[in-house]
DNA sequence: AGGCAAAAATGCACGCTCTGTAAAAATTTA
DNA sequence: TAAATTTTTACAGAGCGTGCATTTTTGCCT
């Protein structure tokens, strides 16, 4: 079943390399005309004129007008959902998502010119923000699958086939906490972003992520000094 | 600085009568026709006749055609807010929001009828549904700021102006902590419903909800049997 | 009542987004 | 080089969203 000829593999046909690279010319051009003009005043037409294709080629690429600005990174989620397979086995089903997460937002810092004009078009523009909250929100089912394996797997072998309680329930069960898991931890990544922004003083990113984490950990219990009430 | 004339309460001139009219009439059709014809087919020609009015004052009332179908009840954040100030004060936080959510749900239940066209017209399109979620975004900011206020107000007073830590350190808690906590609930929130419409077995919403909140409350451990790391 | 000012609804015009469809150009394969 | 497949392009058209001037409705005053 595995491809007899080489010349299909990823990337080495002509027609494959040049269709990456227009796709990359335009999304460059998007972001990069959005950061300077706004977003709201760029056109599809000056985006594919910049990118040098038609403005029918763009709705090639792209679904909407708004994808060219959003979609800038469509393999993130992917590497995210290794990480979380490939973490250590003795990691908690939350340190593990914690882990391959910072693993990822390290890895996006390395191309932070990019990725600066990317933050800075959508926190000028709510709509696009939103938009890209969806786009990540797309990512969460397959997240939730790859902890639901990673939980589902070693407790099958090492429990056997004797639950304690009902069946349905534990299915239930489950089936609730990746789907939960992969929830929360995106939008403790999305809070510890916003929160790191909004400051004006140069915290660590890091320091931030690990307290949101610790705070989730915790259970989200009052922060304050004494604790009245366990 | 009160108001001499009783006719200027919140809904009392017909002038507020008749816009809200109209905009019930418009949510209302727009909603009904997305149920029976899909979102996508029905255009704002059609919703504004079967409404009465214009497609001209369509626009007057909505800033896009997608928000007649989202924005259904924009007086729900407000009254989660109330309900987080009102909560008992021995409750933790996390319990606070719980219960204001919960109350809200109840709140929605009595009318299911439109709610659950709405909900289904939004699980039809992924694109209303995360518009949607954008919607409840924007009540984000406003919901931590009422979890401050319950945390900030009472603490204040009790311990006085004596931080045993640093002051900035304290703030940067106090700061991140409740948009964490409004994050999380809301997201909790959307899991809760997703996984309960999912299902087709009626398993009561009640259930999922509260399984939610204990999930949180207990730092997301590992649901199984037993805990090897606890 | 009747008239006056503010607010809302409407009609019209215009630019932009997005989708078919069919023809032309480029790439791969024979 | 010629055929086959894929991509790009031009054209047409429906629908969205906005600005502006006009008309109708509502609230308030004498």
């Amino acid at each position: 079943m595995q491809d007899v000829s080489e010349k299909k593999a990823s990337g080495s046909g002509l027609r494959e390399r040049k269709k990456r690279a227009t796709r990359a010319a335009l999304t460059e051009a998007a972001v990069r005309l959005a950061a300077e003009h706004g977003a709201e005043h760029v056109t599809v037409e000056a985006i594919s004129e910049a990118a040098g294709v038609s403005p029918r080629t763009f709705f090639n690429y792209f679904d909407s007008r708004d994808d060219a600005f959003v979609m800038v990174d469509a393999e993130s989620g992917a590497r995210v959902r290794r990480g979380v397979l490939e973490a250590p086995a003795d990691l908690s089903p939350l340190e593990a998502l914690r882990e391959a997460m910072a693993a990822e937002l390290a890895e996006i810092e390395q191309r932070h010119e990019v990725w600066d004009l990317h933050a800075r078009v959508l926190s000028a523009s709510p709509r696009l923000l939103a938009r890209s909250l969806a786009a990540h929100l797309a990512d969460e089912l397959g997240l939730a699958e790859a902890l639901a394996q990673r939980l589902g797997g070693p407790a099958a072998t090492a429990a056997g086939s004797a639950p304690s309680t009902t069946e349905k329930e534990r299915r239930r069960a489950l089936d609730l906490y990746p789907r939960l898991l992969a929830a929360v931890g995106g939008t403790a990544v999305r809070v510890a972003v916003e929160h790191w922004c909004a400051r004006q003083d140069r915290i660590a990113f890091t320091d931030v992520f690990r307290q949101v984490f610790e705070h989730l950990a915790a259970g989200l219990p009052a922060p304050s000094g004494e604790s009245r009430r366990p």
